[in-house]
RNA sequence: GCCGCCAUCGUCUAGGGGACUAGGACGCUGCCCUCUCACGGCGGAAACCGGGGUUCGAAUCCCCGUGGCGGUACCA
């Protein structure tokens, strides 16, 4: 088997497409598990001129290994086969299948007024003007692995342009000629595509090749059940990145997202993927991307990490160091790598100030009263361990006849600047003795309302 | 307009004529755990787009309707 995916580098690398990147990555992998010889072929559609720029491309190539995807051949610029299309483009006139014209768009609609509009677009050879190619009477059948056979009647089809009046290729002629060029056998792809390989099916059977299976996948959408784009938040693969998602948790998604299988499994690794992973059960019906199911995900993922892995992925994340005990008690609580800092940084910033409601609350006269309690019996301990700092803040209720919550909330503003934190005890602990008593000394001194 | 694809809980899906009182997951929700928030555990509500067929029997097959989406470039 041989699969491909192929790109066009006009912007980041679209969530859609990791999709379909992985899917490729899936089938060729999986049918290597299975034994036989595959192979995944990078290919970069760069034959738009205007759109395709280097930067474009390196972010494609960036995303793609951020997520794990490896290529065996490639990446290949379509571009740098120019020759070879050209060359088929020149055989195809020669022979009669294809022809010049200097019928533009316009042309075209006029055309169909005036022959109908289920009618295509015949036109003669001029000499001159773009390429387009004869379509001859008849009808073009899609095989496709997901959907089936689709018919398409050949009188609906325009005489496809193939080349530029200048004789630079197009995609229709230039994707059927790589795919043949590189012995493609499957090509798995967007359904945006689906009305496109009627006119690369002419292209296979003017040279005489036999087609590809294809797979049309479906497309996929935001929330609201729109195409997905840049409005709906994340839509790209580094979006995602730099949300905070893991890569192996984007991929479990990603797979899940428009194909499962009869097992139930949610949380499947790489290999389980490939070994279960069959194109021809992906879904017909375009699917809804959804971040709160990838949080989900991801929260998983995240808290199966150790925590020296976990520490070492968000220190690279957020560009700090020593974030292991911080890390250490936060991992149970956190989905993404961007909820850690509005948990943690108080450890390091200092207590949240943007919390006046929190201190209003526990920072009242009482709650002052069981701090200066709780900085007394904090205050004797040597060492200053957790068990100690935990036994200690125990006790506290029974003595002060109050609810623990009346002690430990009190103690969390004030080391915290907020109700929601790590574990206090834990969090105590790590902060060290001096600094615990400093932040509730100066919680005492600065009371809420 | 024309060509084409698609349609199961809010979302992602399982289902390929009787095993369906339609299963799982996210989310939502009740309880438990509990120092907050989470995590975790145990429950709950929640769907076959509509109408015709075919059949002893349809979520599953066919037709029509409706709705969504894609294409309709000298873009990919």
């Amino acid at each position: 088997m041989r699969v491909r995916f192929a790109p066009s580098p006009t912007g980041a690398l679209h969530i859609g497409g990791a999709r379909a990147a992985l899917y490729n990555h899936l089938a060729a992998r999986g049918a290597a598990r299975r034994g036989e010889p595959s192979q995944f072929v990078l290919r970069i559609e760069d034959t738009d001129r205007e759109r395709s720029t280097p930067e474009n491309v390196e972010q494609i190539l960036d995303a793609l290994q951020w997520l794990g995807l490896d290529w065996d051949e490639g990446p290949i610029s379509q571009v740098s086969h120019e020759a070879r299309h050209r060359e088929v483009v020149e055989d195809l006139l020669t022979r009669g299948l294809a022809y010049r014209t200097t019928a533009t768009a316009d042309d075209v609609r006029a055309y169909k007024d005036e022959h109908g509009a289920d009618k295509g677009f015949r036109g003669t050879d001029q000499g001159e003007g773009a390429i387009r190619l004869h379509v001859p009477e008849g009808e073009l059948v899609v095989h496709d692995l997901i959907r089936g056979d689709t018919t398409f009647q050949n009188v609906h089809m325009d005489d496809p342009v193939i080349a530029r009046a200048d004789g630079s290729p197009l995609y229709n002629l230039a994707v059927a000629v790589d795919d043949i060029d590189a012995e493609i056998t499957h090509v798995i792809h967007g359904e945006d595509h689906l009305s496109n390989t009627p006119k690369q099916l002419l292209v296979y059977s003017a040279l005489g090749k036999e087609p590809p299976l294809f797979a049309h996948l479906p497309l996929l959408h935001g929330p609201d059940g729109k195409k997905l784009s840049k409005r709906h938040g994340a839509a790209s693969v580094q979006e995602l990145r730099d949300a905070g998602y893991l890569p192996e948790a984007v991929i479990n998604y990603l797979a899940l997202l428009g194909w499962g299988d009869s097992d139930d499994e949610t949380i499947l690794s790489r290999e389980e993927l490939e070994e279960r992973f069959d194109v021809g059960k992906v879904t017909k019906h375009p699917a809804r991307f959804d971040e709160t199911k990838l949080r989900w995900l991801n929260g998983k993922y995240l808290r199966a990490l150790s925590v020296d892995e976990l520490t070492d992925r968000l220190e690279q994340h957020t560009g700090r160091t020593g974030l292991r005990g911080a890390v250490e008690i936060s991992q149970e609580k956190i989905s993404t790598f961007h909820d850690f800092w509005p948990l943690a940084g108080f450890f390091f910033d200092g207590p949240k100030t943007d919390d006046q409601k929190a201190r209003d609350q526990w920072l009242d006269d009482d709650g002052r009263k069981t701090l200066a309690a709780a900085r007394d019996a904090l205050g004797v301990l040597d060492p200053f361990s957790l068990e100690a700092v935990e036994q200690t803040l125990r006790e506290l209720p029974a003595t002060l006849e109050v609810k623990p919550k009346q002690v430990f909330q009190p103690v969390r503003v004030a080391l915290a600047g907020t109700t929601v934190s790590p574990g206090i005890f834990e969090s105590a602990a790590l902060l060290g003795k001096d600094e615990t008593l400093r932040r509730i000394d100066a919680a005492i001194a600065s009371p809420g309302t």
